[in-house]
This record gives C-alpha cells, structure tokens and sequence, in this order.
DNA sequence: CCTACAGTGTGGTTGGACCACAGGAGGACG
DNA sequence: CGTCCTCCTGTGGTCCAACCACACTGTAGG
C-alpha cells in the first residue's frame, strides 16, 4: 500500500467513527505528516485526491476560511470524473444524456408536491421569465438550478448528486450546442413554458404526467440541438 | 488557478484532442514536468487526482505495466468517492439503496434479450449453483458481477459504470448485513432463485416484469438484512 | 482611539536526493 | 552456440529542506 493511501484510509476512518465531520478541520499538513510519521508530501497527495472528491476544502491564510475544513460537494467531484471519462470517449455523450432523462424523470415523478424546494424552483422560473437582460449563459445558469431544485424535491441525495454531476459533465457541450439552434429566442419561451408545466404538474401532485414532460423536455433540447441518439461519440 | 490544476487542464486537453488515448502512455513524469515548466511534485498531484478518477494507472518498473497509462474505469472512482461522503454521513446509504434498484431496474427493463452479456451472466448464476465449496464472500463476489452482468446487457455505460459504483460503495455494510441474516443458507437460495427469474424474464423479453423483479430482489435483500427506509443514517 | 507593522501559522511550490522495481544489454561460462 | 548472470537504465515512490504568498493577530506607535 503507498503511503499517501495509508494517509487517505486514516481520513476515512477518522469520518467513519465520527471523529471527523462535516465542518470540522484536519490537523495541518505537517502535523498531521508528523503524527502518521510520512513526508507532507504523501499528506499532500491524500488532501489532493480527497479534494478533487469534493470531501475536503483546502485555503491558504488565517481565518475561517484557511485549512483544511471537510465538507461534502459530491456533486461537482462526479462531475469532473465524468467529464474526463467522456473525454476519454469511453463515456458517449448518448448516454449520460440517457442517464440524466432516467434521473431526472424518476426524480419529477417523485417529488412531493408540497417540498419546500419547489418554492425555490418557482423562484427560478420568475427569474428566467425577464425577457430582457438576460443573455444565454445566465438563461442556462438559472436552468440548472431549477432542474437542480427540482430534483432535490424528490429528496434523495445520491440522485440528485449524479444528476447535478451528470448535467456538469456535460455542461461545455450544452454550451457550444446553443450556437446549432435556428432561434434561440424562439428554444428558450418553449422551454420556459415546458418548466411552467413540469412545475405544475408536480405541483398537482401528477407525478406520472411530471416524469414525461421531464423527459420530453430534455430528450428535445437535445435534439434540436443536434445531439441525437446517433452521436454516440462527441 | 493551482499549478497541479494546470497540468490536469493539459492532460484533460490531450485526451479531448485525441492525442492521447485509452491505452497511451503520459510522458514520464519528469519529462512533463520539464515540458509543462513545472515541479514534478506538481505532476504527480495531477496525476493522483487522475488516479483517484480512474483516468490514468501508474505502474513502476519497466515494460508493459510500467509507467502512467490512460484506462477508464469511472466504476472505482465513482465508488471511492461515493463511499467517502457515505463516510460524512451527507449520503444516506438508504438513499444509495433507493438509487440503486432505480439504475438496476430500469437496466433489466431495457436489456436486450438477446445480449452476449447475459450468457455471462448465465454462466455466473451455474457457478453461485454450485452449493458446496462457496464461502459467502464467494457468493457475493459472484452476485456482484451478476448484477454487473446484467446492467451492461442494457447497453447504457453510464448506467453501468454509476450501479457499479453504488454497490461498491456500500459494499463494506452489506457485507456486514450477513450477520444479520438469520439464516443464510435460505437467503442463499431464495437469491439464487430470484436471480434465475430475472434472468429469464429479460430472456423472454419481459422488461417490465424483470425490472419488478429486480426491485423486489434488491429490496428484499436489504430489508431483511436491516436496512430498511428507516436507517437513513448508516 | 486608530493606524501601521511585525509576527505567526496556513497551504502552495520547488529542487534535489535517494529508494525499489522491472526489464534490457552485455559479458561470462558451460 | 546457448544459457545464465550481472550491470545498467529508466520508471514511479518517498522524503527532506527550503522558500513563497496569504490572512489574520497582537502590539507598538501615532
């Protein structure tokens, strides 16, 4: 075993046993090099790895925001794995595309009608409606927290963890898809009003009408965009 | 921006260019350091992190296994990472159960029933039917790849790589859930018979039935070891 | 009372050194 | 001629010592 996993199954298990949680600080780096008796730099690489998992955050300086603090960013740690992997061309976009309609849909069919994240959701939907002053990027940054929103309705972390991940990892070519649409004006007041049918649909307590809006929606920004089922590779 | 975080930007557009490739060996790392005008301290960060997602394997030595090769095994990252903020008890592991038959049935109800896969999957239920000389920690190995089997017959890697990583995630409680089992021998074989069914539903081409099937297999499994929708803290 | 500054502890980065490992090239020996 | 052994080379693995940038803290000076 190298020792920076010795250092990484030490973490573990200080999280395991409670010893450790969220909020809470690791020892320095060379305290804690010092106490398992290992060069920082295998406490380096133990911190890097738990880093890019999203477990731990690291800041330099004093105050709050200095150390290493646990905190627990699943989401964005999925994200970029899958991202890599999709640059690999071992992931199809196809099929995280696939996986988020499964995700999502199930997560709509789910959620309570009464969940307080649909307030916010609603939220994000009045904000989307300015026509004016919103350009394209904040149009798309407002979509993902409302299907963000939407999905922690259903109230199951780890879903909404891989739909946010999944949703990420696709996120530079969602971008680049928008320049393919004939007329974004006309793409964005159809899916403005697609969010606004979703959200009632929930809201009527319709799951099963909710999932296949859900569904629809997205299978059919992807297809106008030009990112059909056939484009398995990127 | 970090200076590890730079050398993953260059190795994350290599892969996305095409010029490297699953398979495709890194430069060593002190030649990247020199190229990239970095520390080599720095590339092994980047290249741990990269390790940790299942991008890269580092192998010592000389010949085939040795050096930084490109795989893709997004399952084991996935998992590693799942069970670590398993750990910060941010996800519930009743959630992961949840999200599990969720991925798992859906892959029943959509395996082809003529899939190469399920011959696998076939040939590993005959082994788990062999009653004599099976540990349990046999007969789990096996049910995992069963299970794995089964979900890749669905044709959906993402889908795959993200049940994978469910199950290894959670792997360490359900292996201790045996205990609780009151008799494992009955649980053994009521398994292995819910398996045979499943199977040949999606045989028949029975998707709905199967991915039922699947959710009351799994569920089932669980419930009886302990871990009911009630223990949302592990 | 307020400001300016040195002090302290944090992570960030670097260069260098040494180790263990596995294969390859060459020579020594049968 | 073939085989075995040894040395060499290049790989990642680990450690150390030093320095930097940063942000807060306490204190001295105005």
């Amino acid at each position: 075993m190298r020792t920076h996993q010795l250092v990484l199954a030490w973490i573990e298990d200080q999280l395991s046993a409670g010893r450790l949680a969220v909020g809470g600080r690791l020892p320095a780096e060379r305290t804690l090099a010092e106490q398992l008796t290992v060069s920082r730099t295998s406490v380096r690489e133990a911190i890097r790895i738990l880093e890019a998992m999203g477990v731990v955050r690291a800041g330099v300086g004093s105050g709050p925001d200095a150390g290493t603090v646990v905190i627990s960013d699943p989401t964005a740690a999925l994200g970029s794995a899958l991202r890599l992997h999709v640059a690999t061309q071992h992931l199809p976009v196809a099929d995280i595309v696939e996986t988020r309609v499964l995700l999502e849909s199930w997560a709509a069919g789910k959620a309570r009608p009464d969940a307080p994240e649909l307030d916010e959701a609603a939220a994000l939907l009045a904000g989307m409606d300015q026509a004016e002053g919103l350009s394209v990027g904040d149009f798309l940054a407002l979509d993902v927290r409302f299907h963000f929103a939407l999905a922690n309705a259903a109230g199951n972390a780890v879903v909404s963890a891989m739909m946010g991940s999944l949703r990420e990892a696709i996120q530079g070519y969602a971008a680049e898809l928008t320049s393919n649409l004939p007329d974004w004006d006309a793409t964005a007041s159809r899916l403005r009003a697609e969010h606004h049918a979703i959200l009632a649909a929930v809201r009527k307590g319709d799951g099963g009408r909710a999932a296949e809006l859900v569904a629809a929606h997205i299978e059919g920004y992807y297809r106008e965009a030009g990112l059909g089922a056939g484009s398995r590779e990127p």
